[in-house]
DNA sequence: CTCGGTTACGAACGACGTAACCATA
DNA sequence: TATGGTTACGTCGTTCGTAACCGAG
């Protein structure tokens, strides 16, 4: 099990094409069509269904391992890549979209005015991606929130040694249309919620996943799914009542049509962390020290 | 970094010697001297210290990769290789010392009585090599055991998909000599013990490190480390006062010498997983439902 | 007939072992 | 000097590309 077939593997299936994989990777055809050959001769059992190209069951189930492992790989690379750097000039920040605050905007401004030189990029990634760029590499720092329980860490990917922090601790809400009979609540509770019709905005809202995990429920089924990272457009969608969303509370104001009631049961808390490498720069340091300060 | 590359690394630091990792793989001591220099060439750093041999601090943060990398590689090939075996005439169980109760002995009484013809073993092994031999096949299923808040899952290495499913909560004690001040208590708080004299019996008891995770202390430094899996010498330890050792309260009886005292707060429980493979055999499924049952 | 995956084959490359080499305790 | 890691080099296996092949739509 080379990772040379195993990357090959897996852009085959994202591909669903031999042709568009060996396109993608500098290879020829043939060169994929005998890495593909390879590796099922190695694992005994067919990976890959032919015209149409898609994973057979033994494909799906390697393609779950086949992606953390690569992510690994790459990640080991990173670290060690990072121990030799010298250059600290440079602070990439990858931020999930309700980890953009204030407090965030505010320690980039006060880092770059201590270190005039530091090139700085913010790019607004999803929570598994914002992680990914820092073990490989691609980002400097991410910052990722999600719902867990008071002082509970997040649940992140397991690609290797990293460090994460919490920053922030905010109550949990629930945005509804305002003309909702539940608006006027003070405090809900989760539970007597979980067959309502749910908003899934995975990239802005608290997850579904998340929240069913948290509460341990079968429910929180996603009614509509939102894909952009637009607060105001998922509060549109919320305000016509395609469904309801859970949010941080400090930022459910201002958004017309809705509004917002804080989640009293169970305890659960909005969580921001700064995730970075185990060796991190002094820039990383610095937004860190900000964020905290 | 070929997994070979990686395997040989491993063993090269594992060994201190590239000859004994040479005799240990296959391979010529030249061979294992070419696959680590082709790895510091990848990398770009030096990997090992020759003379004597050991790590880097660059080949020290590769180790941490390299293992977790190994191990779901391995684990990736067993998952595929389940998928196609049609012998389930096998049962073979992994469990942490204090998950072998009479709870487990009647369930695989239970399955035994069902299924005659069914090979069982039981094999007692640490937490994480419990799940890894799971994780590699190398058993069917897991017990694992150890401290977590109500109903909170416990921490595992994640090296791949596989299902958990809780057994048993139990109260958690803590162990200590029968004329120790404390011993009449009926109730004590963790915080309060952080500076105590602590016994790592990390194979048997409550491993002091998810102690400290669960609560959130620096303390439960080790003051004796003892590395066996009999519950009467971890005792003989703690009735002579070599420290405290904290473990599920129904296993702390007609222990001569100690007194037991349960922990009540932080609200903390002894919890008891089974881990078994996504695709579990019919025995393994036989087994869990006698354990739920 | 065409598109797309497979197979055959040769050239280039890489991996391993043997053996000579060299550095350190 | 002996032990143990390195280097040189020859052999063999592997991997890739070219090109012929073949099966499904």
């Amino acid at each position: 099990m080379d990772p040379h077939l195993l990357r090959t593997f897996v852009a085959v299936i994202e591909h669903r094409s031999f042709s568009a994989a060996a396109q993608g990777l500098g290879y020829t055809q043939s060169a994929v069509s005998q890495h593909i050959a390879a590796l099922e001769s190695d694992l005994g059992t067919q990976l890959v269904e032919r015209r149409p190209v898609g994973p057979t069951v033994a494909g799906e189930r390697l393609m779950e391992h086949a992606r953390p492992l690569l992510l690994r790989l790459d990640a080991a690379r990173a670290d060690i890549a990072r121990l030799q750097q010298v250059r600290p000039a440079r602070l990439t920040v990858a931020c999930a979209p309700a980890t953009l605050t204030p407090a965030l905007t505010k320690a980039l401004a006060h880092v770059r005015a201590t270190t005039p030189a530091l090139a700085v990029a913010v790019r607004v990634r999803g929570r598994d991606d914002a992680v990914r760029e820092v073990l490989t590499g691609a980002a400097d720092v991410a910052l990722v929130d999600g719902v867990a329980a008071p002082s509970d860490p997040l649940p992140l990917p397991d690609a290797g040694p990293m460090t994460t922090l919490a920053v922030a601790e905010e109550p949990l809400a629930l945005l509804l249309p305002a003309d909702h009979p539940l608006a006027r609540r003070r405090s809900l509770r989760l539970p007597d919620l979980a067959d309502a019709h749910w908003l899934d905005a995975p990239e802005l809202a608290v997850p579904l996943g998340q929240l069913r995990a948290v509460a341990r429920s079968d429910g929180f089924a996603p009614h509509v799914t939102y894909d952009g990272t637009d607060i105001r457009g998922l509060a549109a969608l919320v305000a016509s009542g395609h469904g309801l969303a859970a949010l941080p509370l400090p930022s459910t104001t201002g958004l017309p049509g809705t509004a917002a009631v804080r989640i009293g049961a169970p305890r659960l808390v909005h969580r921001t962390e700064v995730v970075h490498p185990r060796t991190p720069t002094s820039a990383v340091r610095a937004l860190v020290a900000a964020l905290n300060g």
